[in-house]
DNA sequence: ACCTGAACACCGTTCAAGT
DNA sequence: ACCTGAACACCGTTCAAGT
């Protein structure tokens, strides 16, 4: 039951990673940091973008996790907050958010099969809110890659610093999910 | 009228960015694609974070500057036109994209003052668009800010290749724009 | 199977110096 | 004012070798 040495590699990793960011991640800090020498990381990863990858295929795989659970709650509280969860996790670790997100040079690491385990879930909840009338009719993907947008936009420009800081009018990532959903709502009452 | 050594530097710089990411952005090369030596670019930027800032700026600039173009047309579809050129800009330089709205470490290169130029100009579109009954009335600031949002998480998703790609229900960039800007045209009328 | 240490090419940055 | 070249610390990666 003790982590192996590539789990600790891996922690070693998301720490580095939200301490400075993905540039602070050296595959010679991240053997330091498991105790062993700077090139044993190459025994466990092909390279420094196969163990990111590997990063990233884990914490997608938790948040999905963490959305599955979601699912038992009723249909039209849960795709809300589904979407506060995918918010929060994004501003408590902006760099693991831009990590998991950004582009993938191969479908290594199983990051594709964790997106599709996410992307499942979150079109399930979509058929649900429908049902419950809290959201219009149409295809689901499509409704579902529109709410999954706002988020993800949202979420990153408030994590950068970007969504209209203070003053009048200002809205946070949470406040533009919920206008969202609110106008969603009134489209499926008409 | 001849460009420069310091604004050679910004397009060298920018081409590397465009070729290979932020990663293949070295002051090095930058000197040596404008011809002179590795040390050079010192003479003119504080460091690599501060020549990343003045691409950045000069790039936001002009993304500005082709915003403000558009709000000569009509202001329904002046704003539909704005969100397309958000779009289209991050798909065709993706690099530019994340690098101009990744996190800035300080308002450096007039970074914030380009930010407020292209948000003044997006308030104005919404509530033009709020006037001519093409969106639903309410704070603008806080409206614009939710069509942001959606256009930049669209945008964000489909250049990574994150968005549903193929397949039934599958929707560009675009396409999620224009499906937001109906509901709200939508609610306008409610 | 897993780990080590030397070595190589590369990069950001500092410094002393040149015109 | 602008540029150069040597030097330093650091990093990814390869390789030959050890248990």
């Amino acid at each position: 039951m003790t982590p192996t040495t590539r789990d600790l590699m891996l922690d070693v990793a998301t720490r580095l990673l939200d301490d400075g960011g993905v540039g602070a991640v050296t595959l010679r800090e991240v053997g330091h940091g498991a105790g062993v020498s700077h090139m044993a990381p190459y025994k466990h990863f092909a390279g420094k973008e196969d163990l990111l990858a590997a990063v990233a295929a884990r914490e997608l795989t938790r948040l999905a996790g963490r959305l599955a659970e979601i699912r038992t709650r009723a249909p039209d509280a849960a795709l809300r907050a589904a979407m506060r969860q995918y918010v929060a996790w994004a501003l408590e670790h902006p760099a693991r958010f831009k990590l998991v997100f950004g582009a993938w040079s191969a479908d290594t690491q199983g990051l594709g099969a964790a997106a599709e385990t996410a992307h499942t879930a979150l079109v399930d909840l979509v058929t649900r809110a429908q049902r419950a009338g809290a959201l219009p009719a149409g295809d689901p993907v499509r409704l579902g890659a529109l709410i999954r947008a706002l988020a993800h936009g949202a979420a990153d420009l408030a994590s950068a610093g970007h969504l209209a800081p203070g003053g009048k009018g200002h809205a946070s990532a949470d406040d533009l999910v919920d206008d969202l959903l609110a106008y969603l709502r009134g489209a499926a009452r008409r």
